[in-house]
DNA sequence: ATATCTTATAGTTAATTTGACTACAATACT
DNA sequence: AGTATTGTAGTCAAATTAACTATAAGATAT
């Protein structure tokens, strides 16, 4: 963090911590049995050695911020195609014990079928933590995280990004699942039928869940077509 | 935007752009008549001469970014407490022409009573424009122009950040014309009444507006208390 | 095979909210 | 006195919501 300037008035040669780093560090949810789910790092080396931490890595100087972040996830899950949000930039002066380095902070949401842990990370490096029991966080990942948190929650009132949580098929009792743990409020399942049939966003796939314990519900997929459409009138999914 | 550094490998001396440099850009909107307006700054030197755009600048080394945001609009327009808030920050490699600068958008929502031009710049330099009537902006300040109204539409549908830009006494009507310049719709004058009196956001001054060429309205203000209480169980400001 | 458990799905109902109205009041301007 | 503009009150049918009950379809236990 340290480099060697000279300086344009004295010209003498100085050193000087750079200013004005930047990184990007990326809050990855998933959703398994009922439970909001996120992906932690714990570092190898350096001051931080065995701490968690949300993964993250340095922007270059020729690409985008949404490519560098998505060049980062790639390389720790393998996935490409998964649903990726700038949140903000984080940039206390104090926020990095080295010098300073301002933070863009993304959040992504993915289906935890598609992740495979071994395309990143080794399993003791990479870990999947239920939300409530995350632990403390480097740096001011716990803010990046709680931030993160609200903004999902947020989100997932106006736009139907839980989808990108789910499997490509689902239930309608899976949905709700979701959306009773991201808002954190219990929900009636006759009523939560009836109001998401209702906004034909979900495609009947005619088929049923296998191998359950108990009445196979129906599979539904999520429509981007119709979703497309109803998005652009602007619209509701206050439960 | 071109330093002079040491390369650490060869010792020599070489030229460079600074990477990462950052800035700030705010959107600031105002409200006046019924319209959406934005403060735009027309640039007095170097390549963007003559050309508008919106005001920002520098990060300094010791300061937080919000900090930033707060002191460059304090400079610009001597308000100090006004709405501010961060969008995201826009890293495109090439949209400044003299180097890679990550920007830091912010918005902010200002009452134009408290507002004096004079304050910050003189009246050339800086000018009220309605949203409709922008002119071309320099950079990438259109695209973060437009970021800034889609999440101000978005926003105010989800909280009630709207009063910012209102007068501390205001009418129902003025507060309906808001909702309707902001979201682009028509609104029935007594079900808004109905509808954002149920809330109990307002409070009843028990006067009247003064000097119109009509019928006097009652004035009301914004209860931030009572905001408070129904922000926590997450509130619906649909319209 | 019968009972019991779990989850799925259908339907009922009262209360509330919405959207589209009509009507009228108050004030200023011509 | 008449007209224009904005403010305020109220009506009513339709739609939506919240809180339910009831039943169906399996799987598992006895």
């Amino acid at each position: 963090m340290i480099k060697k300037f000279i300086d344009e008035e004295s010209g003498k040669i100085i050193e000087q911590k750079v200013m004005n780093a930047i990184t990007i560090d990326c809050a990855i949810f998933g959703f398994e049995q009922g439970k909001l789910e996120v992906l932690l790092i714990q570092h190898a080396e350096g001051i931080s050695k065995g701490k968690w931490g949300l993964p993250g890595g340095w922007i270059k100087e020729d690409e985008s911020i949404d490519n560098a972040a998505h060049r980062l996830l790639k390389e720790l899950t393998g996935i490409s195609d998964l649903y990726l949000e700038q949140l903000k930039a984080f940039g206390d002066p104090n926020r990095f014990p080295l010098g300073r380095v301002i933070t863009i902070g993304y959040y992504a949401l993915i289906k935890k079928e598609d992740y495979d842990v071994k395309a990143g990370f080794t399993a003791s490096d990479a870990k999947w933590y239920k939300i409530e029991d995350t632990p403390n966080l480097i740096y001011d990942h716990n803010e990046i995280l709680k931030y993160s948190l609200a903004h999902l929650r947020n989100k997932v009132r106006t736009a139907p990004i839980g989808f990108n949580l789910l499997p490509e098929k689902f239930t309608l009792y899976q949905l709700m699942q979701l959306y009773q743990e991201i808002l954190g409020v219990e929900l009636d399942k006759p009523n939560f039928r009836r109001k998401i049939l209702k906004m034909k966003l979900l495609v009947d796939l005619k088929e049923k869940q296998q191998d359950v314990s108990h009445r196979a519900a129906k599979l539904y997929k999520f429509d981007p077509e119709i979703y497309t459409k109803l998005a652009k009138k602007g619209f509701n999914f206050e439960m």
